[in-house]
DNA sequence: ATAATTTTGTGTTGTATAACATATTTTAGT
DNA sequence: ACTAAAATATGTTATACAACACAAAATTAT
């Protein structure tokens, strides 16, 4: 078990946008108010019906956002990767938790009380604009992948779905394999569809050299034709 | 053509929920800075890659936002009804329109500056935490509908898109038909499927004496059946 | 009122994709 | 290292839904 090895100084540090709304005085009480938790592979961060009581933040590690949905297929809404917020939704809309959130690794999550950021939040006109841009971001995206989701056929949909996650989580150094590892299954959530089509379809991707793949590993050989297919090929 | 008999006072009154986090002096800006718009039925109130300016205010009539997918066909995100705002997450966001919007019927719409709220929400808290509870519930409504989009069968989006419009919309006097008359058409794209699919479901749902129709009018019979359909039927 | 257009309704056919089955490979546990 | 379990892969069948075709009704325009 890896323990933890930074102090709730560093991790403020890794939210400026955060952090640069806040008053020396805020600023100390949610730098004493910073919990680190740590979450094993697959372990449950929070879940749907659930009272939100903290602002989340990813230190290392990735989670997923989900909904549980008929029949134990889970319907993906994102990824979040380390320096990334998440949890607060429910929060100011005032109701429980509508997805679930577990680690897709080893993953250290910061907890901040919400209550405690409310009451900051009506009298710190920044941190609250803060909150309206990360939600007016969120709310943009969903659009756009409900659309999508609802729309495209099968290649469409995993053709975005890794142009997503390049987007989101972006490449490694030889600059086409994607920074994330996800399970045929996690894909197949996040595109909406079954297992075994995500691996028909990312097989068929392969035989065309539109990528290659390597275990859980995927290069995105011709930009261009993941491009075509996702609007619609 | 009905001439605008609705003062910017009025107006004003009709959003107390941001009316009351102003001070006297934004208060009265904002007053002077309403304009009032009258679109007719299928008219444009803005465009998917259009630069956002506006809050807009539904006065009277309703509205859709929605977004144009492949082959003409429209996803529907919401029906917008008096005294409802819309229009402002793209500009949170700072990007342009990601949606578009029409007239579902002759609309009065009040516009109001976002850049000049905007200056105001970066020093009145009370009026950012406004738009963070806004941006919060239909970011939650977002993702709900996006995983019954994807996952349920016909009859399930179906059921839940009326059941929608009896949430958003409420019912007449004789507490069973549905407030709103949407076209087949709109039905369709509120519920991802094609007309003759909704056209066909509803009839079938008629014949099960789930619901009654005459014409455009909806009243909903058996609440149970519906909320079991729903609930993949 | 009459024609033109749009909306609604229903049947038929085609197809995308889910569901199922089963083999192989990889990962995790003892 | 060996076993059990999970993930990946691929082929076959079944089906939900779209696409198309056309008729009837309702709305709109002339």
């Amino acid at each position: 078990m890896a323990k933890i090895c930074i102090t709730n100084e560093e991790v403020l540090q890794r939210m400026p946008n955060l952090e640069r709304t806040l008053t020396p005085d805020q600023r100390q009480k949610v730098l004493h108010g910073i919990r680190i938790q740590t979450y094993k592979k697959h372990e449950r961060v929070y879940s749907e019906y659930e009272r939100a009581h903290d602002l989340l933040f990813v230190i290392s590690g990735k989670l997923k956002i989900f909904k549980d949905g008929t029949g134990g297929k889970q319907h993906i809404i994102r990824v979040v990767l380390p320096n990334n917020f998440l949890g607060y939704r429910a929060f100011f809309a005032q109701e429980d938790y509508r997805t679930s959130a577990e680690a897709l690794e080893t993953a250290e999550v910061a907890h901040i009380s919400l209550s405690m950021l409310n009451d900051m939040m009506h009298v710190n006109a920044e941190l609250a604009c803060f909150f309206v841009t990360e939600l007016a971001m969120h709310l943009g995206t969903a659009h756009e992948r409900a659309a999508s989701l609802t729309q495209k056929h099968i290649r469409g949909r995993l053709a975005e779905a890794l142009l997503y996650l390049r987007d989101a989580y972006g490449l490694e150094e030889d600059g086409c394999t994607l920074s994330i590892y996800l399970s045929r299954e996690d894909m197949a959530n996040l595109s909406n569809m079954t297992t075994s089509n995500a691996i028909r379809t990312l097989s068929a991707f392969a035989q065309e050299r539109i990528i290659a793949i390597d275990g859980r590993k995927i290069k995105l050989i011709n930009i261009d034709a993941l491009e075509r297919e996702s609007k619609f090929g």
